[in-house]
DNA sequence: AAGGATTTTGGACGAGTGTCAAGATTTCGT
DNA sequence: ACGAAATCTTGACACTCGTCCAAAATCCTT
């Protein structure tokens, strides 16, 4: 019975067991348990590793269309269309639509660090550093618009949804770590100590980003070069060289 | 006939025509036209004012059931509940969704920049103005949470939606001023000029502020306090006065 | 190749949505 | 106080939504 794989154990971080525990545990005895034991292992795993396969491919079909509709306009039929599948399906890879979500926005910190791991520079000079920093930053900003977009939409949902805020904190603070690394590193090369906290810092550069990612939806066409002057300003500013 | 209320030039400012012009054009002829005119002028403006006193109203209930629910989760039908009026009355006084939404940022934005009217201090000293500043701030973090909350929201949904975008832009503008001034006066009583633009003097403010509602919301009791103090923090770098 | 388990489909469900229109009610100039 | 115009209620409409389920299709072990 049952294709129901959920446990109650959502809660502890989305951990899936296939069909009833139980019933593993009562496995046929026409065979040596040991045996029997090391292979059913095997192809438990496999077919774990099948299940998170199709979780991830249905997860970054929802990350597409809700950067693209936004939270409030994405329905599941839509991601299921975007995905290939049927709308059914959905309900056998998630609990629900707030645990798809959730997924997909723990997806997207993946996405994210990733692409801003590639920002951690190994510059050699605080001229360097700054400008390198200042490229990625513009760059992602005309790349990466829609899903910064969705960011922006998940974070502001997490104000009213409390489901979201315990993931979204988290993805915030892997990017304020990200700041500080690249802000500590430039102070450390112009020899000059941040004049801030790395919580002041971040916030400083999220509202930079996201005036500039308003600016670049819009189409304004300076909305790239701007940021990239921005960038660099705020790096001069956060350690108290910059000049009136 | 026609209930209809809505003239084409919606879009030049909601200009509010009550049934169809061509009537009153063609007035009854049984007296003088002058007499005839004046009268129905006065009469006019007084529905009109009874017109546009009801809408601010329903727009009031609906500014209350966003900033509670949030976007995404607003029915015109909960918004009606929250103003003692049936659901129907709504597409009597706006057009549709769009328009009443429309409306609603349009009067957030009143509200929000007669609050922040009380912040222009008239304060003597670059401390007193830094401490009144702050206080108001932290204030209205904790005393209009929600209301921020929804500015938030409805920032992001202009990043999908275009018809927001004109509106959210202008309320963002008007506080990037409120900023201004603030700065300026600062450094006008400190004698340091800012280090930076207007434009990102405000995007760093409003990081700050965003990153301290997300935290006031999530229930952390130091929010005000450390927006307080951030406040001050962000004055002193931005006209390039902060030590390490 | 068979047969059981897994995966996928597509439809049904009830609730909720925005919108509209017809009728009841109230307002207000005469 | 009358009657027309303005205002408000009520119910209906055509959707869309999330969710669930039985059956079909597919996979995989034996």
């Amino acid at each position: 019975m049952s294709r129901f794989r959920w446990t109650d154990a959502q809660d502890v971080g989305h951990r899936i067991l296939r069909g009833n525990p139980d019933e593993a545990v009562t496995a046929p005895v026409t065979r040596p348990a040991i045996r029997t034991g090391e292979r059913a292992d095997r192809i438990a795993r496999r077919r774990v590793d099948k299940f998170e396969e199709r979780r991830r491919e249905l997860g970054d079909a929802a990350l597409q269309t809700l950067s693209e509709l936004g939270y409030a306009r994405t329905s599941l039929r839509e991601i299921a269309q975007n995905s290939g599948f049927s709308h059914g399906v959905l309900h056998y890879y998630f609990h629900d639509k707030v645990d798809l979500i959730t997924y997909c926005v723990r997806r997207y910190k993946a996405v994210c660090v990733q692409r801003y791991d590639d920002v951690v520079t190994t510059a050699g000079t605080a001229v360097q550093l700054a400008a390198e920093f200042a490229g990625a930053m513009a760059t992602t900003l005309v790349d990466d618009a829609v899903l910064h977009r969705l960011w922006y939409d998940l974070r502001s949902q997490s104000l009213f949804e409390e489901s979201f805020r315990a993931d979204v904190a988290e993805i915030d603070a892997s990017l304020e770590r990200m700041i500080s690394r690249v802000v500590s590193r430039y102070a450390e090369l112009t020899g000059t100590p941040p004049v801030c906290g790395t919580t002041l810092a971040y916030a400083m550069f999220d509202g930079m980003f996201q005036q500039s990612l308003l600016r670049q939806l819009s189409g304004d066409p300076a909305a790239p070069a701007d940021l990239r002057a921005g960038v660099v300003d705020m790096l001069a500013i956060v350690t108290g060289r910059a000049h009136p």
